[in-house]
DNA sequence: GATGCAATTGTTGTATACATGATTTTTATG
DNA sequence: CATAAAAATCATGTATACAACAATTGCATC
């Protein structure tokens, strides 16, 4: 879900302004917590209150923006149920996706998930940290296409997509991706030999990094966290 | 997600149009590819065009309905894709919530899911098929709180929903209920003894029976169906 | 009668003005 | 100086008017 509404060719300026609005949230350029004003908006933009008011009606669907009537909008705090729902779903779902990928894979998908690894170590040997986020991307979504599901890739992106808002408050991601990388290359070969047991515990350590990741920075920003019981 | 945008007290008119429309989309009383203009609804609430273009925006980010613009605002069509993908995201989720319920199911947890049977037969009864639809809302709560993770029914409700207006179109639900019920009874029983494995056969053979219905009303309406390859 | 063009209608997008309520600031008072 | 009430400010909610474009209709023409 939480898609593009109009897929029609004729871009409005609320879909400029909600498009912007939306990366400066998820990159934390706007953080947890901060204001926004409609009128302030508009005037950046160049624009009346009308379309900005629309782009902060669908910010505010998509979990990311708090209208609060006759008060202020701000940027949504971090909820740590939002953040476990997350984490389930998430693992529930590559669980599937895994055991099924093991199941169908051909040599063509074993081939794709080769060539995929080879990129990842080529981003990793120039540190291009944006270019392995794409891999990153794109190696689950292969397995999701060789286990047939491609549809599952929505829902694992819409949870990623929530997830790396928090992760940009974290460390170095350099450090990590040799990791990562390791994790994947062990998926991928589980998958190739279909061994579904071992790709879903190889799966399942990959997502477990993210725990500890973010336990780390929720200890550390309280103050992005929503105080939920 | 897809849920209260404001949690504040203070309703607006934005709201109310919002939750009729919503259900009167969901009930099928507004069916796929009716058209919506917004001044009509305008006159019919008795409010400026406004509020009824937030409300649209905000159903149209939950995908109910599709904003065309400079053309027509439509209510949204089935698609296979969409409901290919909450089978299987309710499939995933399902399968993890009872396997840990059956990890954790105590004596309070039977008790409750007995409780919840019982008033199931009751409704059966007395032939109460609205009743008997929040019951099964409720049950499957039930077993999503006993798997300590009630989160988790966030994502079952939201997918069932998707799929509940479909089934609208279908059969009598009376005459299902026995079955339901009967499934129903399976997973609680297995879920007591602690036995995953038969919870999930149990719950997959109930999921199933959702394939069924869809495949023969897809079938029989296929102009409710966005012409997706 | 069929066809192509033009005027009309209907749709959503945007701008502006005002309404309403919450917040902040100011001011008066003890 | 502290405090409380009142006024000003600032936030979003709503109404109205106009703009831009698509679809439809009607009419002239062949």
């Amino acid at each position: 879900m939480a898609h593009a509404a109009q897929i029609s060719d004729a871009r409005t300026s609320v879909d400029d302004i909600f498009d912007l609005l939306r990366s400066e949230i998820l990159s934390l350029k706007l953080r947890p917590g901060d204001k926004l004003s409609e009128v302030d908006m508009a005037a950046r933009f160049g624009v009346s209150r009308q379309p900005v008011r629309d782009a902060f009606s669908r910010l505010a669907n998509q979990d990311l923006l708090l209208i609060r009537p006759k008060r202020a909008t701000v940027v949504k705090r971090f909820s740590t149920r939002e953040i476990n729902k997350s984490r389930f779903v998430r693992s529930a779902i590559e669980e599937r996706v895994l055991r099924r990928a093991a199941e169908f894979c051909d040599l063509v998908g074993a081939a794709r998930l080769d060539m995929a690894l080879a990129e990842q170590e080529k981003a990793l040997k120039s540190k291009d940290v944006a270019a392995f986020g794409k891999l990153d991307y794109a190696f689950h979504k292969i397995l999701c296409e060789i286990a047939q599901v491609d549809f599952a890739f929505d829902v694992i992106m819409a949870e990623k997509t929530k997830v790396d808002r928090l992760c940009a408050l974290g460390l170095a991601k350099e450090d990590q991706m040799p990791e990562l990388i390791a994790d994947h290359y062990q998926i991928a070969k589980a998958v190739e030999n279909h061994d579904a047991d071992g790709a879903v515990n190889a799966g399942m350590k990959h997502l477990s990094r993210l725990d500890e990741t973010i336990k780390h920075i929720s200890a550390q920003n309280a103050d992005y966290f929503d105080p939920d019981e």
